[in-house]
This record gives C-alpha cells, structure tokens and sequence, in this order.
DNA sequence: CGCGCTCTAAAAGTCAGACATTTTGACTCG
DNA sequence: CGAGTCAAAATGTCTGACTTTTAGAGCGCG
C-alpha cells in the first residue's frame, strides 16, 4: 500500500516556512492580538522573497491563527478562532509539548465521539474493514515498534472511515494527536503496554460480529485506559 | 458586541479567487485526482497576477483540497483528506447545496457530541454564559427573523464554549451547517416553528439549573426535531 | 522486440523590484 | 482644544524573468 502523501510538499521552502510559523505561533511566542514581524524582516528572516513568504502566511490566515491588516501588520487571531480541528493546527499543537490542559480536552472529545463512533461502525462497516481491523490488532502486538504504532493509527482511522460518515472520518486527527500523547508511554517503556491488545480485540472482535453496544464500550474502557497513561507519560516527560 | 471578524478578508481579490475555486472544488467541478486549470489560466481568468493567485492555492492546499505537483499541475485531493471541518470548507459545501446523504452526516456527528456537551456546560458554565443562553432564548422568539437566527446561532455557541473545552468549541461550524439547513425552513416559512423556543428553553433552564441529564437529554430532543425539519426542508428545496 | 536510459518541455517554485492601497497617528489650522 | 488633513508604514498587487522538478516521448542497446 502507497504511503499518504504528506498533507504539504514539506521540502518546499515556503510550507516550511508555514510549518515553521505556525509551530511558533500556536507555541504562544506572539501574544494574541500582537503582530508578528512583517513580512520584509520575516522573509529576510527566512531567506526567500516576500511572494513566497506571503504564500505561507495567507496558509495560516486560512487555519484561523493570523489576519492581515494593511499598515498595521500581520497580527495573531484570538485563539477561540484558531482551527484547532486542522490536522496541522493539531500536530504542531501536539509536537510543541501536551500539558494536561490539553490531553484531558483531547480525550474529552474523543471519549464522547469515538464509543459512539465505534458502535456505528459495528453496524455499517464492510467486510474489508472489519477484516482489516482484525489484521490491525495482531499487527499492534509486533515486536517492532514502529509497525506497531503503525498498526494502532490505521486501526483507528480505518474504524472511522467504516461508520461511513465523511465529517466522523474528519475527527481522526483528533485521535492521532492523542496517540501522538499515548506514544510518549511505549517510547520510554515506562508503563506496561501488554493491554492494548486485548483492548483492541475487544473492540475489533464487537465490530466484526455487529455488535454495536459491546463495541462502543470497549472503545471506552480502551479510552480510560488510554487517558490514565497518557496522563502518567506527560507527568514524567515534564513533571 | 463588535460582530465577529470575518475569517478572510473577504474584499480581497486573492481572497475571493479562494473563495471561488474552493466552491467550485467541493462542489465537484472536477473528479477527484484530476488537475484544475494552470496558475497562468486561471490567473488570466480571475484577472490576477499569478503570485496573487498562487496565495489562493496555496490556502486550499492548506485545507487539503489540492496539492501542487510540478511539471503536472494543481490536482484534487481524494475527499478524505479534504478537512471537513475546516470552517470555510463547511460553508462552502452548505452554500453549495446540502443532500440528503451530506445532512444526515451533519445531524448524525452533532447528535454524537452536541448532548454531551450540553451535559458538560451544565456542570462547567460560567454564570455569564447561564444568563446569556436564557437571554438568547428569548431573543430567539423575536419576530425578527434575523435577530432571531442570530440568537440560535449564539446560544450554541455559548453553550460549546462553556464546556470549557477548546477543541469541542471547535466543533461549532459544524453546528453552523446544520443551522443553516435548519433556516431553510424558517425562511421559507413552510413549517410551524413554535417548538424552538420551549424546546431552547429547557436546554438552557437545565443548564441553568446544573442539571446535566436533564440538558443533555433536551439537546437529544431538540436534534431529533430539527434533523426532521432539515431532511423536510431540503425535500422541498430540491425534490 | 522490449527494456531502460536520456532528453525535452511543461508545469509549479522562486525571485527582484516596483507601484497601489489602506489606515494609523501625528500634525496643523481654525 | 478639537477636527480635519497629510504622510508614512504596513500589506496588497503586478510584471516578467529565471529555476527546479518530473512525466512522457524518443532513442539506443541488449
């Protein structure tokens, strides 16, 4: 299977110019409703011209982070107009370090939308993904770590995309910047992890059989779980 | 209250070219995998310069609707790596017409978290936004039409925000679309209306009251009503 | 005949410098 | 002291050129 290709060309000079930005901005280096240096001392800042420059801004003018405003400058939107949804919004949130705050909001959504989300799938999921998800499960017990991780992402989106609702699908970055937060635990090796597979089997097997109710809490007893340890690695990455 | 700001600034041309071609993306214009004319073609169709008309793509390309290959062209992304939730995405898709298919997929993702949240505000409200639903719910029986809409608007927005959650208030575009399916009816005038304000009212006397069951059961009630009068609205709209 | 290499051209990516527009804030005049 | 005016500073835009990437045609070799 052909890898996603990455959401930006990440080698070009202006998305790194955005990513760069944007990591930065939702980092809290400008204060909200403060400008950020203008757009001739960022592109000498950067080394690129201006027209490219304004390419990654306007990037983030369109995921909510800055407006534009003549004579005045680019200046940083209140955060309640932040697309924190977007998928880059949420990884350069997740990538600048989870406090606690923000795993338990994570979590808190995605506690009320994935076990529903789970229970849909149970009922609607065609019989490739409900196989595949099962192949998922055997795959996360592997030896190697990255296949592993590999194997939970897919697992989750693959639930997603099976309730056969397009905007359902779109939450799975949501999930992924929670994992991002989970990953913290089986990188450092700090917590046992012999539970994830049980737990997914629960929820594959409660997919694979149509059976919605056991499905959706499976999903959250693995969301429990899943927030505990989350909570424990962020405690000891940054105590 | 100053109105919001709106999200681009919508007077200019670059803007406007986004607008445009991100309408005619998601309403289908061209398949899916295929390439939408060259930056020169359409820089000479909007009557832009080609830098100009670059910023605009390359806001689409942030909300994952295209993706800039050289030597081939600008191409659509496949749907689901489109970010249905962005904001402009969802206005663009409900300006663009909503189906059936689109608005059960709407009312069945608010139905997921819209009650729990109504549960979560119950416990989580600031007095402010207690006192500001109540007062929206009357303002929701205006005769003004518009002060009106704007005030259903409002309620659930405050209601999102006060669950304290920054990401579930994040979700209000989605509660957005569904509205405007829902006003539909109201402007067309082809169904009663009068259930909106005792049903508004009993979310926000729950809420009020601390009650979380109770709100989040009166949220249940009201989607169930308006998920009914969207699909009875757009029947009519488009037969 | 077919496989693979090279080369070309078409598209996006980038640059430089200039001009236009908008709007704040200071300045001047009544 | 207030109101109108003006200049400057920032974004918004344009022109036209060059560079880089890469699909696809064309070529040559096994």
């Amino acid at each position: 299977m052909a890898p996603r290709m990455p959401r930006s060309s990440s080698a070009k000079p202006h998305s790194l110019a955005a990513i760069n930005l944007g990591r930065r901005i939702v980092a809290g280096e400008w204060a909200v409703g403060s400008t950020i240096p203008t757009e001739v001392e960022l592109s000498r800042a950067f080394g690129l011209s201006r027209p490219s420059l304004r390419e990654a801004i306007k990037v983030l003018c369109g995921k909510g982070l800055l407006t534009a405003v003549p004579r005045v400058g680019t200046i940083v939107r209140p955060k309640q107009d932040w697309n924190r949804l977007d998928p880059d919004v949420l990884a350069w949130q997740a990538q600048g370090g989870l406090n606690e705050r923000m795993v338990r909001d994570l979590f808190e959504l995605r506690g009320i939308f994935e076990p529903p989300a789970a229970a849909l799938a149970a009922l609607k999921a065609t019989p490739e993904a409900r196989s595949a998800m099962l192949d998922d499960v055997i795959l996360l017990g592997s030896a190697d770590k990255a296949q592993s991780i590999a194997a939970d992402i897919r697992f989750h989106r693959t639930m997603l995309e099976a309730t056969g609702n397009q905007f359902l699908a779109a939450m799975f970055p949501v999930i992924e910047a929670c994992l991002a937060a989970s990953f913290q635990v089986s990188r450092a090796d700090v917590l046992p992890q012999e539970h994830l597979v049980p737990m997914h089997m629960a929820i594959a097997r409660a997919i694979a059989d149509t059976k919605a109710e056991a499905a959706q809490q499976a999903m959250q007893a693995l969301l429990s779980r899943s927030l505990a340890d989350a909570l424990t690695a962020i405690q000891i990455v940054q105590p």
